[in-house]
Parts: C-alpha cells; structure tokens; sequence
DNA sequence: GTCTATAGGCTGATAGAC
DNA sequence: GTCTATCAGCCTATAGAC
C-alpha cells in the first residue's frame, strides 16, 4: 500500500497519459489516483472527519499538501472519491439495463453488478452509507443515484407489466432491494471482526446472502396466479 | 429544545430522584437526560466526530464541562446514549417474543416493534448504523446485538420447524430484515430533504415500506406447498 | 508538480471558584 | 453539581523554495 505500489498500479491503469520529457510523466495522474484510492480505504473506514489529510497522504505516499493542490482541498477529494464510486455503480446498473432481458433475469443481472462493484471497490458501500446518512448529499452524486433509482423502477415496472411481478411500489422495493444489500456490505467489516473475535456467530458471506435476497425477492413478488396479466396466453411453467 | 424544556421532560420521566434540600432537586438527572437527548440527536446528524462537545452542551442548555463530569469525556457520553437505545430495542424485540405467537405473527411483531423504536427514538437508527459502520462495536453493545440477533434467529428457526417458513439461513433473514428497515430509517432524513427539493420522486413513508417489506418476506418465505413441513392435517388456506 | 515550514483555528479536557 | 477560564494538541490550508 505504499507510494511505490499504488503509483504503479495507477500508473497501469493510467488514463491515456502520453509520454512527456523526463522524470515526470505519469507522476500527477498516479498521485491523483493513489489519494483516491487510499482516501477511500481510509474514509470508509473513519468517516470523512474521522481521518486527518496526513494520514490519507502518508499512506499513499504523498506529500500532503498535493492533496490542496490536485483536489481542492480535504474536502474536494472526498467528493471526487464519491463521484467516482457512484458513477460506477450506476454505470454497470444500466449496462445491465441494457441487455434488455426479462424482468426476473434483469433484476439478477442487478444483485450481479453489486457483487461485481463490491469486488471492484470494497469501500464503495460504506462511503455510499456514510453519505446518504449525511447532513445533505453531495450536489454532484445526487444524479447518479437518481439513475440508479430509475433502472429499479423500470424493472419493476416491467416486471408488473409482463406479469411476473405482483403489483408493488416500485420504490419501497428499491429501497428494500438496496437497503439491504447495503447494508450488508457495509457491517461486513465489523461483523468479520466480531466472527473472528467469536463474539458473533458464523454468518453468511456475500454470495450466500445475494442468494437468498435474490430468491426471497423473486418468490416474494411472484403474482398470486402463476401467470394472471400478460393479455393471454395459458400458464407457462 | 433549550434547557429548560429538555430538564423539565426530563423531571417528569425522572428516575426516582426523591426530593432533597432546596434548589437542586432534580438537577443532576436532568442534566443527563437533556445531554444525553441533545447527544443524540446531533450525533445522529454529524457523526461523533462531526459535533463539538460545546454544540451538545449549548443545545442542551448545559454546561460543556457537566460532559466530562457525568458522562466522563465526549465518548462516554456517546457510549451512554448507544447503550440505552440498544437496551431499548432489545428490550421490546424480547417483549414480542415472549408473547408466544407463532412465527408469522411474532415476525409481524417484530416489524411493529421497529417501529415503536423508531417514534420513540427517532434518531436510533441513525446512531446504529454509524455504530456498526465503525472500526469496532462497542463492548458494552456488543451483548444487545447478539439478543436481537438470537431473537430473529429463533422466529426463524420456530417458522421452519412449524413448516409456515421455508428452509433458509435464519441469519440471512436477520441481517435482510434489519438491514432494509435500519436502512431505510437512516436515510429517511436525506431522503425527505431530497424529495423536499425536489430532487427526488415520492417515495414511500415508514408504514408502507413497513408493509412491503412484512408482505414480501411472508410471502417470500412461504414453503413451496401451502402445508407442507406440520406432522399432517390438510391444507390450512 | 512536489515538498517544507508554518500560520491560524478549533477542540476536548480540567483546575479551581462557587 | 455547576460554571468560568485556560491550555495543550491537533488539524487544514497555504506561502514559497525547488
């Protein structure tokens, strides 16, 4: 995790950073995106008044004072590591969106792209909590979770429209779909260390939970007639 | 929420303070009880590190040293005001089972118990979510969570055994449960300012939320068979 | 772009009078 | 039990050298 690690990393995930003169080429992009990547380890883990700017800028082996420089200030990185975790998210939600498949394989395609941000970004659940619970959300994430509240009505909605889902709120079941996916992700810390400390029971892990979410969701919203709306057409399974 | 009225709710809910000499009657409790409201609620809000130990004390109409002097310290006071609310929830969680219904019934119960809390001590929610956010539970609410934990636990083993729940993992449906109903009051604040701007749709209220999730893990939880598990006797429904 | 040094503000805790 | 006054520590931001 230090300096030399995460520039390199940064440095092969680089954005379309052209060679220049000498020393200095990839330098900045890799500050930037070593303060990225260690301020989110970090703030998930303290909330954003919980870690000081040295300790962000130690870990990733940076001098403190670039993070005035490339973000603004304290505050500006955290925003920009928000932004950046939510555009994700939302991102993949719609590119599952897009597949254009059937409610039920649609909404699985969904509880997919959480596993696969989780991988991706572990700390992106609890900065996401930490947020929402907030005074006020962040101006610049707010779209992105609008998005995000959009692809779940609309497979909702369709899934009502094709019958295979009983009539709901579209939102309540938003809420409840994320609420506890989140949820999860985000105690997982701490309910490892209390496993480990055998202070908690073994409980589930991530995939095993995305199973049974995904099963009570699908059975849950089942309509009461196996295929009572869609215009007609006899049972189907 | 100035002195005054906080020390005289707190003297009406006194804890049996007897009378004694002239001036300071109730004065100590009261003092706790209105640092120990205010600390709540601000917390909820900003986080512990996010509120100044002079916020509390002015809003609770209180002298900032008093914090050190019964609480011992900032964090102290924090542990306080974690304690009782966890005391609380666990309590009334213990209350519904106790009451012997069968599986479906204590789980609407349970559900209704949430939101007794949730009138009671509206800034709960909030408060455990960033608890269980953090580096390391509490010790002293450590136990509290285990109890809650156990009390679902036992509802779902009851359900499975009584053949109205299908077979799942009974901490699965724990931390789903609790992690949509927790979620959804902790961001309910954000969510009515964002709706209040505008910013967002409408989106459901606790008691329609309350009855999605009930309706959807009942009928998510339901065997495949109408009766299927119960020793035998037909169809009940 | 990066680094050092430092300014300036705020915070939690306490000593000691009442 | 309550209050005033004060202090030592930490934290963010920036000026200016390289």
């Amino acid at each position: 995790m230090a300096a030399a690690a995460l520039r390199s990393k940064a440095r092969l995930a680089g954005s379309s950073r052209a060679g220049r003169g000498s020393g200095e080429r990839w330098d900045a992009a890799a500050t930037r995106a070593a303060l990225l990547a260690t301020g989110a380890a970090l703030f998930a883990e303290g909330g954003f008044d919980g870690v000081p700017t040295a300790a962000v800028a130690a870990r990733a082996g940076v001098n403190k004072a670039l993070i005035s420089y490339h973000f603004g200030g304290k505050r500006g990185l955290y925003r920009a590591i928000l932004a950046s975790g939510f555009a994700e998210m939302a991102d993949r939600l719609k590119a599952v969106e897009a597949r254009g498949a059937d409610a039920r394989e649609t909404l699985r395609g969904l509880l997919g792209a959480f596993a696969a941000v989780r991988e991706r970004r572990p700390d992106f659940p609890v900065l996401f909590v930490r947020e929402v619970l907030s005074r006020g959300i962040d101006p610049a994430v707010l779209p992105h979770l609008v998005e995000v509240l959009g692809v779940t009505r609309r497979v909702a909605e369709r899934g009502m429209r094709d019958g295979v889902f009983r009539r709901v709120d579209p939102a309540a079941m938003h809420l409840a779909l994320v609420g506890s996916l989140v949820f999860f992700l985000a105690t997982e810390p701490a309910r490892r260390r209390a496993m480990a400390a055998h202070v908690l029971p073994r409980m589930p892990d991530f995939p095993e939970f995305l199973r049974y979410v995904e099963e009570l969701t699908l059975r849950g919203l089942a309509p009461e007639h196996p295929s009572p709306a869609r215009p007609r057409k006899g049972a189907h399974a």
